[in-house]
Formats: structure tokens, sequence, C-alpha cells
DNA sequence: GTCTATAAAAGGATAGAC
DNA sequence: GTCTATCCTTTTATAGAC
């Protein structure tokens, strides 16, 4: 019994993969308000009525997929950041991790297109927006630090580390646009 | 009275620029579905049935802005290219200008974002798409012409143009979006 | 030209049968 | 769990009065 539950809960879970997955390409491309619940659930092959036993609202899955990317993106900056590596090598495995994540895996690069494309637009759920106030600070202070301390170290180049910091992440953010 | 309908048509057209402008804003940022036809009569400051006097769809809007939008651009390639100037310093006029552009006019940047947008969806008016297919490549081949003469004179390094000329242009559209 | 009122359509969400 | 049918809201677009 408790058995038979848990193998349901498993399948479950993994049914709303399926939806956030497909959500993810759907949302990256057309966007929040041009995806309807019907593109989704056929994109997964279901009814548009069974969406709904699996999440509340077209903009939770929304608020699901901003929150996990958040949560992707931010786990690496931790990551890379506690490395025992020098500050220069960082920031070549952060380039060299990012081009290489965006151009082997299709969602990596959807994920740094719907960031962008939540931050800009005003017509978010606001759950979203509280998500995305509360963590996008991080990958460019991330980078930020790093670069200071390559810059103590006299291994990068001297320029406000704020200013490269958004150089670097819009660069990234305008190829992962191009390669979707 | 042919006096009296010159005057009442230039005022038609003013207007017509005021909905223009204040369409690519609320495009620009929020995308073409999730902005109503309301949200574009409310920044006019005029009720929503009268923009069907001016305008035959929302889409009818969005598709003169995106073709706007790559007229204003080829134009600036067609004139970059006519100069009479070293390749190095076509990129680099290039680049100041479209940096400057972006930073004083926010139009400018918004059109960056518009094309952005419109040549990811796939969820844009139908003609709005041929504008794209049939205009989309002058920058690029532009761009990767002005770096190719550089290479022959041995004044821009050794690099595959094109791969080159698609990091000139998503750069650009990376800081395009960061601004927005 | 401009507004208000309304028709027509689309899409999100719910209900109920299986 | 899954589907179909339906409700309800939002939005596009039109009609008609001023």
């Amino acid at each position: 019994m408790a058995r038979n539950q848990e193998t349901n809960q498993k399948l479950k879970d993994e049914r709303r993969e399926k939806i956030l997955s497909a959500a993810l390409l759907l949302f990256a491309t057309n966007g929040l308000a041009a995806t309807k619940v019907t593109d989704i659930a056929a994109a997964v092959g279901m009814s548009q009525g069974l969406m709904y036993h699996y999440f509340n609202a077209k903009e939770e899955i929304f608020t699901e997929l901003i929150s996990g990317a958040f949560q992707r993106l931010n786990d690496a900056c931790r990551q890379l950041e506690a490395m025992p590596l020098p500050p220069l090598e960082k920031i070549r495995l952060a380039i060299s991790g990012l081009l290489q994540g965006i151009a082997e895996n299709a969602d990596y690069g959807r994920y740094h297109l719907l960031i962008a494309q939540a931050t800009v637009s005003a017509t978010i759920p606001p759950a979203a927006r509280t998500v995305i106030q509360q963590q996008n600070r991080l990958p460019y202070e991330t980078i930020a630090r790093i670069l200071r301390a390559g810059q103590a170290e006299g291994t990068i180049k001297q320029h406000d580390p704020n200013e490269l910091a958004l150089l670097f992440w819009t660069s990234i953010n305008g190829l992962a646009i191009y390669k979707a």
C-alpha cells in the first residue's frame, strides 16, 4: 500500500518534469502570454484539462521554472567560487562551462533565455518577480568578486569589476538567445 | 480643400507615429501576446476602439514596427559599408555608433530587443516572419564582409568572419537587452 | 475623429463521467 | 488518472451615436 503510493508519487513527479521541460521550451521561445496551456498539453501528449491535475495554473509552471533556473545557476556560482583555483582560471572555467552547457544541452540555453525574458518583462506572475528580485544578483556579484580578486593579484586587467561582470553576463545571454 | 486633406493626413501620420512608439516600448518589454490593444491605447491616451481607426489589427502594428526596425538597421549597414574608411575603422565606428545609439535613444535599444524577440518566436504574424526572412541576413553579411576585408589587409585577426560577425551582433544584442 | 457599447472569439480553469 | 464538455473571463474587433 505504502509501496504503491511511493511509486505513484514517483510517476507523478516524472510527469511533472515532462510538463516542465515542454513548458520551458515554449516559454523560452514564445513567452508566457503567447504560450497556451493547450500548447504545453499537446507537446506532452495529454489533454488540456489534465494539466490542472499537475499544476494549479499556467503561471505556477512558469514560476517553478524561474525558481529552478536560478537554483541551478546560483548553485553553479557558489561551487565555482569555492573551487581551489586562481581567479583567472575560475573565469575561464565559467566561460567554457557555460558555453559548453549551452551548446550541448538545449535546456541550458533555454533557462538563460527564460531568465532574460522574465527579468525584462513587467507581465510575469508576482511570485516569479519575487524570486527574481531575491536571486538575480548572486551571479553578477560572484563574477565581480572573482574579477576583483584577480585584479588584486594583478592577473586580471584593471577596470570597474561591476561593469565587466555585466559585460560577462550580457554576452553569455546574447549567445544563448542566438542558439535558441 | 486639397490643402486641408494634406494637413489632415499629416496629423493622422503623426498620430500613427505616437501609437507606434508606444507599441514599441510595450512589445519590446512584454512581447506581442502580452501587450493588449488597451495597453497601447492607454499609453497614447485614446480609447481602445479608436486604435482601429489607425490600424486594422494589433498584428499590423507589430509588423510595421519590425519592418521599420530592419529598414533603419539595414540602411545604417549600407551607409557604413559605403564609407571611405579602412575596415577596422568601420568596425570601430559601428560599435561606438550602436552603443551610443542604445545609450542615448531608448527606442534604439527597443528595436534591437524587438528584432531579437521576433526572430526567436514562432508566434509572430506571418507578414512579420516574411520581413524577417528577407531582411535579417544583411547585418551579419555586412559585418562579415568588412571583417574579411580587414583580414585580407592584415589589420584584423584571422578567424572565421561569420563566427566573428555572429559574436558581434549577439554581444550588441545582449547589451541592448540589459539596457531595457 | 472620438467615444461607448456590443458582438465574437479565444483561452484559462472547473466539473463530472469513465 | 484521464478525457470531454462547459463555464467564465479577457481580449479583439466592429457598430453606431455624437
